[in-house]
RNA sequence: GGCCCCGUAGCUCAGGGGAUAGAGCGACAGCCUUCUAAGCUGUUGGUCGCAGGUUCGAAUCCUGCCGGGGUCGCCA
């Protein structure tokens, strides 16, 4: 169904038939030559680069190559045109009917167009993770819709995805978080509470204290701290997990696993966080140890101590790393050591983790982790995703985390809408910077690339209503347009647009091999725009109108390649967690 | 100072071995008795940060600089 390997295939098969040998008489390697769509549409429909990648070994002029490919091409009754052009390049145009087999395929798929047709194995996407002491802010977004598009795609790209959340529910900051919610617990209880300095200010936790209050009345105001603390923590940790879950929900995220943090050093099999450390013991890659003081400015409260190492400098990392604190108690990394640990047991050979950029420093010693536990057959790759800056017609939002008067996740999907958050997420690579400005992701126009290409899907569905009408005879569903006569689409701008969708099926695998759900959405624009333009082109020649009650045959062959166009838009959209509605009133 | 990311049109950014480097915005000029003008067409605009290297071919890969951002033992 990829027409670019295909052909890939009916070249390589062409060269063997012609007998082409290296210059030494050894077998050539076929694996460097492509197939793939010429930047300029002047070049034809499909470029070959072979001439020029076997002549070095073949000792022979590219153009003397490619010409003889040529000949050897030309018996194949599906190619149109052949030139060689530029350096030696073999440019092969299709013959209209090759096209229309071509979308007839792409119409009997239907929404398997373009999806993997290899099983290519298990993967663990692990994404957002916020802690869970509030309510998700607009920081957490980029993460959770690229890690949502990224799964979604590696999934139709054929790997067997699981979606996960790793809860933090472990460290002091979760400590921090409970006894925030006993005060309001408290105040729930008609006391008048000064938050100090270092708790969660923010309103959204008092209606777990008039909770906590409702269930126990003043049972624990009298309680010490170390007998309140078990009861308030959890509670409060699950309050705060049920909300980021609505938060995501609206954000049309949802995850397989949530993975509590907690659950490893007091889970039945016992600490898991220890076992971890006792499998990097027993592999000699734990030690007691000084590191050097970190070059250029140094900490304040620098102290030269003796601590237990991980020898992350084995894998690959810049030095080792501790992960016992002073006190005894485990790092963050130790337990998100025993927590990949977990992962790479249940079977996950490939872990992708994405992260804020802020975590940048951490990305070496997690990968050296994750080999060391896995004895280097478990990869971890670690998606950064950078800032994302608010604007408001141009205007810079300021926000102040420690008043806790910050923009939540909700407030901009509330405000914006779920689809445009989404989009405009994955209208940029994740490593680069993004300006999200609220007044233009809402502007219904061209500007706005999400209204851009939805309304290109949505143009779709108003032509075939067109065509229901105009022409009532014809069999509209996949099989019949399937069935039309599609060597009439013979337009540029009709083999333009089947020339994009032919590409759909190597835009997806490259995105997904580069983990890069951004391509998708550059690739839906630019078929939302062949669309566009090519239905434009109808207001001055009527003839190439996709509804035509004077040429119903070539209207039915048209209405098949829209309904195609229509195929890959809710492919990608779909990807994206974007909808694909059929009308934009 | 070490490590990571970025540097492409006036602006925001795609392109990450292939031919004459693209899109949107901006500016300018057009297109509505016509399948949704929520759209389309054209014009304008570039020493792809700099210098070497690899290659038949480099914006793309490698090295070194320059500039911007992030990060750097017991925070998660």
């Amino acid at each position: 169904m990829d027409i670019f390997a295909d052909f890939g295939e009916r070249v390589r098969a062409s060269i063997k038939a012609l007998g082409w040998r290296a210059a030494d008489g050894a077998d050539l390697d076929l694996g460097r030559i492509v197939v793939e769509p010429p930047r300029d549409a002047a070049h034809g429909d499909l470029a070959v680069n072979a001439a020029m990648v076997l002549a070095k070994p073949m000792g022979r002029k590219p153009r003397d190559l490619a010409i003889e490919l040529m000949g050897a091409l030309a018996a194949d009754p599906d190619i149109a045109e052949t030139e060689v052009a530029g350096p030696g390049f073999l440019n092969l145009r299709l013959t209209p009917a090759a096209w229309g087999r071509f979308l007839a395929r792409v119409l009997i798929s239907g929404p398997a167009y373009g999806r993997g047709v290899v099983a290519r194995g298990r993967v663990n996407v692990e994404y957002v993770s916020a802690n869970p002491t509030g309510p998700m802010h607009v920081g957490h977004c980029r993460g959770a819709v690229v890690g949502d598009a990224l799964a979604n795609l590696l999934g139709f790209a054929g790997h067997e995805v699981t979606k996960e959340y790793y809860i933090n529910d472990a460290g002091a900051q979760v400590d921090v978080l409970a006894r925030s919610a006993f005060l309001r617990y408290r105040e729930a209880l008609g006391e008048t509470i000064e938050i100090p300095e270092g708790l969660y200010p923010g309103d959204y936790l008092k209606p777990v204290g008039s909770r906590l209050a409702e269930i126990h009345g003043r049972g624990l105001i009298d309680l010490s701290e170390a007998d309140w603390l078990p009861i308030v923590k959890p509670f409060t940790i699950d309050a705060m997990m049920a909300m980021i879950r609505e938060d995501l929900a609206a954000l049309n995220v949802v995850h397989d696993v949530f993975f509590s943090e907690k659950s490893l050093q007091a889970g039945p099999t016992g600490d898991r966080v220890a076992q971890a450390i006792a499998k990097l013991t027993a592999d000699g890659l734990m030690y007691q140890g000084r590191l050097e003081p970190p070059k250029g400015q140094l900490p304040e409260d620098w102290e030269d101590r003796e601590q237990t190492l991980f020898r992350s400098t084995a894998f690959g990392d810049d030095v080792d790393r501790p992960l016992m604190k002073s006190d005894g108690s485990y790092t963050y990394f130790a337990s998100d050591i025993a927590y990949h640990l977990d992962k790479f047991e249940r079977g996950f050979g490939e872990q992708i983790d994405i992260w804020g950029a802020d975590h940048g420093g951490y990305v070496k010693r997690m990968q050296s982790a994750v080999k060391a536990i896995s004895g280097g057959s478990a990869r971890l790759e670690v998606l950064l995703c950078q800032l994302v800056k608010l604007f408001r017609a141009g205007e810079p939002v300021k926000m102040s985390k420690r008043s806790g008067d910050f923009v939540t996740l909700r407030d901009v999907v509330d405000e914006v809408g779920v689809d445009a958050v989404r989009f405009m997420m994955l209208f940029r690579k994740s490593d680069a910077p993004l300006d999200f400005d609220f007044q233009k992701v809402t502007e219904q126009s061209k500007d706005n690339p999400v209204f851009y290409v939805q309304y290109a899907h949505a143009r779709t569905a108003s032509v075939f209503a067109q065509a229901r009408e105009a022409l009532p005879g014809f069999d509209l569903g996949e099989s019949g347009l399937a069935g039309a006569e599609l060597d009439r689409l013979t337009d540029v701008g009709e083999i333009g647009l089947l020339k994009r969708i032919a590409q759909w099926p190597r835009v997806v695998e490259a995105a997904a091999e580069a983990r890069e759900p951004h391509r998708i959405a550059f690739f839906l624009h630019d078929l939302a725009s062949d669309l566009h333009g090519h239905w434009n082109r109808g207001k001055d020649l009527p003839q190439l109108r996709f509804v035509n009650v004077d040429d119903p045959l070539s209207s039915h062959a048209r209405l098949a390649m829209v309904r195609a166009v229509a195929q890959v838009l809710a492919s990608g959209l779909a990807i994206l967690g974007v909808k694909a509605p059929d009308e934009m009133r």
